[in-house]
DNA sequence: ACAGCCATGTAACTTGTTACATGATTTT
DNA sequence: AAAATCATGTAACAAGTTACATGGCTGT
């Protein structure tokens, strides 16, 4: 997904891994954080393709930069990933629902647990993301992403209610 | 992530692969199918690391199953993933709020169109998965992973207004 | 002096994805 | 005769994760 991520930010404006990486994570508002050898890693391969290009800029004070730019073909494809629907797949596929799902096949006895763990978890994160929100520096497209897992966080901590109640009976 | 899901269904009894690709996909009302070359390489990754063990069961009409089993050490690791929280990058590392951010700052005018396939996506999912809750054959398990997809796809739809208002000003 | 910022990358390892390959039995 | 079910796997490639490695400049 990385991949499509540096393509986008890269539509924007031209950027160097190092940029890219703090304006991804500028954008996530840090929740996503990266490790600078995927970053490099990534838009290697996306070189390797074509979908990028780069040329060294040289610098006096600093390490020399690498700035790297869409191309055509890089344009195209991240419209094409962008337009097309998420596969049907993609809204079950997620390590909450699985955990919750094996805890009461495999090892019930552990369920309480897991259940008390994540609504605290979800209660926290929630807090921290509120709390985040209502920083002053952030872009709009930030506070949509938020306001976005707010909505999600809710609708887990409504089900973890749900997954209560039903293993209590 | 399958890694877990194979020990959590050998945690519940014994299997061999198709058997358990077979019950995974059970569980998860064939929202998320396998590739079965995905399994064999998992369950042989598993076996690598003493997490399971298998032992070969002949059979007359049928091919041989090699039936696998989980160890003390697969149940550890199970009980270990099962309790630990998730990362705290793991709410927003997710392909749909990636689209609606990317599109928002590099692609604009693709915005309208996203926001509108996704909707239409979104409530056809959201149907689908209402219609399969309905079914009287699945075990409540699988109906509560329904009920929470269920739930956040409700949510997401909401934040699709949301996005969309934000995007009109 | 030390921490933090700027800037680059490589290497090893684990997962996930997709395609390919084989072959018997049962149901339509 | 064809399709579905049962049953096994390999190989190639893409992506994600983590650790390691280097080095100058700036502010405290």
């Amino acid at each position: 997904m990385l991949k499509y991520a540096m393509l986008g930010l890269l539509a924007e404006r031209d950027g160097h891994g190092w940029d890219l990486q703090a304006r991804f994570e500028a954008l996530l508002a840090g929740t996503w954080p990266l490790n600078n050898g995927q970053v490099y890693a990534t838009l290697k391969r996306l070189e390797n393709n074509d979908l990028v290009t780069s040329h060294v800029v040289e610098q006096d004070d600093r390490p020399d930069r690498n700035v790297f730019s869409i191309t055509a073909a890089g344009r195209e494809e991240l419209e094409n990933w962008l337009t097309a629907p998420p596969p049907p797949s993609a809204i079950l596929k997620d390590e909450f629902f699985l955990k919750v799902l094996l805890s009461s096949i495999a090892s019930e006895a552990e369920l309480p647990d897991l259940l008390r763990t994540h609504r605290q978890h979800y209660y926290d994160t929630l807090a921290t993301i509120t709390r985040r929100r209502l920083a002053d520096d952030l872009n709009s497209t930030t506070k949509l992403l938020l306001d976005g897992a707010i909505r999600r966080l809710e609708a887990d901590l409504q089900w973890l209610d749900d997954v209560e109640l039903s293993s209590r009976l």
